[in-house]
DNA sequence: AGGTCATCTGGCGTATACAATGAAGGCCAT
DNA sequence: ATGGCCTTCATTGTATACGCCAGATGACCT
């Protein structure tokens, strides 16, 4: 009945095999891996990616790991600097603002939509989501509740039923992910509250407008939590740093 | 003299040159080409990209390709189906009520802060766009028609100073030129009559609310030019159609 | 002593070669 | 004659090897 795939033993320390069991599910995973670990800022906005460090971790060969930075790098979450190779983006002060007018206007947008389509199985998932969103912020697990607001995100925009909106929404959110490990303040995380029960109740009575409004202070009410000072590492100005 | 040869440059004789100008241009040059080619329809959904001809055409070799076709697989101008092959992307009627739906909210949203930034400059600009369009209908151009359509939205979209938003309508309008490629009714193209010039007069008067009641009306207009039958070539459903 | 230049090295970019897989056509059996 | 199976081929997917450029370090000159 169930044609088992040779699959069951993946070999990670030997790059001699033949034989692979999937690559498109290997090169799938392989993304998830350093799209969650940025998104969860264990790799932190800055850091240097090496394209034959990550292949001998992951035990595939360079080419492969190509592939999924330039798929990172079209969702700008890496950058990729011609002949320096790739790092995690470390996103300005203008790009956050845009990634934020972005949501405002696209979430917002979607909302009533949201209300008119969502079913009774879909709140209970939004629910469960958000208790355990919940619960990893009071566990104290930034990364993980940083993960599961966009996932929440994400997953609400889906339920329009517009699947190209819904890919934009999930771009937005991962590079939130990113304006937050820079521009966010630890402790005052985004998304904290019941924010995201009092939006799934709107929409759970199917009032579309006023979840769009509630949606559009939430977001307001993040990217007013970030301290957003550009950094002007380039060129300091000692003259006025020092009075000269 | 239906043999289109998609060769904008000539190809230096020599296939081995080492020496190359600048790699990342050309690669960018490649990759216009080719999605040109499909925005102008000169490439039509459903047609085969092989990897080895188009290395051969554009005088590098299958990996540089690779990573073309991966880059427009990811914005959905191209299919990549797993040990297929290339092919330009077929859209399906759902994805084309998807796409004008973003366009609809992003372009029309869009529309008051593009009134509030737009200087005489851009207006210039876009009204020679405008006016190259028409030209280019008006000489029996579709395909030029059609690219410099895409292009004035995209335009117009980057005036609001959101790069992300821009972006993601640069994309839509690609995706958009397919979607007429495939849905669009010969001789009655989107875009046409003087639609451009007047949504110019509205943002140059600063009337962004006009501007973007004018854009819903303009994009609605081109969705409902559609001919959006579901040709049914999959799974023709004898049962169905023999009665049985 | 500081600045500048040459050299050296590490890492990316590209091309080529090999292997695996799906598709198509021919052959045989019924 | 037709349907199923097997062989063959064409095409993609992956890995590896080589070349080039940028950054760094050290020495030499001013």
């Amino acid at each position: 009945m169930n044609q088992r795939q040779p699959e069951p033993e993946h070999r990670p320390s030997s790059p001699r095999r033949g034989k692979d069991g999937d690559g498109a599910e290997r090169h799938e995973a392989i993304y998830r891996s350093i799209s969650d670990a940025i998104i969860e800022h264990r790799l932190k906005p800055g850091a240097r990616l090496r394209e034959d460090a990550l292949s001998e971790v992951f035990g595939v060969s360079r080419t492969g790991i190509r592939k999924i930075l330039q798929r990172l790098a079209l969702e700008q979450l890496v950058t990729l600097t011609p002949r320096r190779g790739a790092s995690v983006t470390r996103p300005t002060a203008d790009e956050a603002k845009d990634v934020f007018d972005a949501r405002q206007m696209i979430e917002c947008g979607l909302m009533p939509e949201v209300a008119r389509r969502i079913t009774e199985e879909d709140v209970q998932e939004l629910r469960t989501m958000a208790r355990r969103e919940r619960e990893a912020l009071r566990a104290g697990e930034q990364s993980t509740a940083i993960k599961l607001s966009a996932a929440f995100h994400a997953r609400l925009a889906r339920i329009s039923g517009n699947a190209t909106l819904a890919d934009f929404v999930d771009r937005l959110c991962s590079r939130s992910s990113l304006i937050l490990a820079v521009y966010g303040n630890a402790g005052h995380l985004g998304c904290e509250s019941h924010d995201h029960d009092d939006l799934i109740g709107y929409l759970e009575a199917g009032n579309g407008e006023r979840a769009a409004a509630f949606m559009s202070r939430h977001l307001k009410a993040i990217e007013a939590s970030l301290s957003i000072v550009e950094e002007a590492d380039e060129a300091p100005d000692l003259h006025r740093i020092f009075g000269g």
